[in-house]
DNA sequence: CTGTTAGCGCATTCAG
DNA sequence: CTGAATGCGCTAACAG
């Protein structure tokens, strides 16, 4: 079933039947609807494989994230796939497993696969597979991270202000001595909060605070938890998986929250208003994040050559896992 | 940057190219290293375009679910593609928003893109587009549902018996009153929940029970609590969601858990082992799930035509939300 | 063992 | 305004 079978079934050239499918150029009203009655009576689809080899555009978009059933990131393909698809355009999915290597790999089959631009939570921002792309008039969008190139855009939370803004909130509140659980530091997401976390020790003067470096993850929470020689007033967390695991690690060892100490966490996943008690963190949310990426990659798809940048506001979301201070 | 540039530069012909890279037929040592040489310097990456023209076969899996940024399709995505990527397929996402109309659209765009292979979570099992898929030779997977057609594999949790083993467990320990909060009885899971729930209570000659329909959401679980107009031994949630939302609502109405009442949920989330108290449910892991349909589905594409039901066991986890009645 | 060639399904130039 | 012919990049049948 191609356009063939049914140019022959109206009796017209297959040119013809291109043109009326695709508007490209006048074709008498008597031979339109042939045409369309053709194809409506033969179900006729055309391959979109053909007509990208032919044309060169393939409109797929191929989407590399670090761990696809992770909320946070399918989040943003969600976000992303929202916008982009009503332009046309499908989603390519790889799953990076956070392994530099694999992501290379995937990198290339993404590109052999055809696709007009990459959307990319990236482990390695090193990986000149991206300038790659690039070159290969691949448009690029990196998420949660920014890459200040030419020709790729970037768009991530303003995670360095979110942090800045909750430290306030508890110096405020009368937290004077802290201890920050921090996720991994190749991310760009640890890297800045955790600057700012410093930054903001060193503007208020505070010298009783300590850094913990861990993953983003509820046992990593634990673990960290269990490092803990003296109880801060507050235990700022790195994201909110952290904190649900500090927090159920401190119960399990007798203290309560926010009596005890204050825990907070940042991202503020579904979960973190549900739980007792109720989490006190830094929104930021991704499935917006990836409706304004979607839009930016679809600006480079337009044609607009030049880069963007975009960082996203995030918001305080004060609940009962902190109190004041006296 | 195509295969006639490597012929070139090697001074062979496209068909000897094209042979040392796919291994069809002898080349002569000296000839496969100049190529493989040529293929290196220059970068050549073959079009995999322009195979699935000519080849017929796109190694192109569509993935059809009702939302992505939900954990148990997440997941269920993650695992197939975890065994699907080692064969060389790739998937094309897309998200019908449980929308029985876009669901049509999109398988719709799934067949003009190219696929070898469709993997869905239907909205619709009615849906028509189904069988065109498998008449256009596109093997078909349905998970967390049943399909008994020719062609068509399915695979999906043994919701019944995991439904009748949690109230065998709640009755022999005590439990003679029951409310079940289903979720929306469109989907198989619910309907195959309902049932056993009903059948079981009959088998049990318990009189003392209701069911209340809802969605598979925590704002759901938070409107049926409402719903109750006198708290029985056990609330049996339709899955987990909805027994946070219960739970939650429970405790603001001053009801302890589960001292008042027993909660049960289906699924087991993460969080369902984090939060106090620690949820009793039913366990079915999507991610499994997702790998042994990526095993079906690799069946279906080595040609094995023949289709294939998988019914996956679950697991009762008995944690805090339940004890026992006197 | 290697090269030449046809054709996958389509959009598009060029004639008419 | 419409049709014939070309070629996108590749594999496979056919020749040699």
């Amino acid at each position: 079933m191609n356009i063939k079978d049914v140019a022959k079934n109206c009796g017209v050239s297959i040119a013809t039947v291109s043109r009326v499918l695709n508007g490209t150029s006048y074709v008498s009203p008597e031979l339109v609807e042939r045409v369309l009655n053709s194809v409506e009576k033969l179900g006729y689809k055309p391959s979109k494989i053909a007509q990208s080899l032919r044309k060169g555009e393939t409109y797929n978009i191929g989407f590399l994230v670090p761990d696809i059933s992770n909320m946070f990131f399918s989040s943003i393909i969600k976000g992303a796939n929202s916008v982009l698809e009503n332009e046309g355009y499908i989603i390519f999915l790889c799953n990076s497993y956070g392994d530099r290597k694999k992501e290379v790999k995937l990198l290339e089959k993404l590109f052999i696969s055809g696709i007009d631009g990459l959307i990319v939570v990236p482990i390695d921002i090193h990986n000149n597979f991206i300038d790659f792309m690039t070159y290969k008039k691949i448009k690029v969008l990196v998420i949660d991270e920014i890459i200040n190139k030419k020709n790729i855009s970037s768009i991530a939370s303003d995670n360095y202000n979110g942090m800045i803004e909750l430290i306030d909130y508890l110096y405020v509140n009368g937290h004077s001595s802290f201890i920050f659980l921090s996720g991994n530091p190749s991310t760009f997401s640890a890297r800045k909060r955790t600057k700012a976390f410093e930054d903001k020790m060193r503007d208020l003067k505070i010298n009783d605070f300590k850094i913990i470096l861990g993953e983003y993850t509820y046992e990593s929470g634990v673990k960290m938890a269990k490092k803990i020689e003296k109880i801060p007033d507050a235990i700022v967390c790195g994201n909110d998986m952290i904190a649900f695991g500090v927090i159920n690690q401190l119960k399990r060892n007798g203290f309560r929250i926010p009596e005890d100490v204050s825990v907070t966490g940042f991202d503020d996943v579904i979960f973190s208003s549900m739980v007792r008690p109720s989490l006190t963190t830094v929104k930021q949310d991704p499935y917006e994040m990836g409706r304004a990426g979607g839009q930016l990659m679809l600006k480079m798809l337009k044609g607009k050559e030049k880069n963007e940048i975009r960082l996203l506001k995030t918001k305080l979301e004060i609940r009962e896992s902190t109190c004041g201070r006296k």
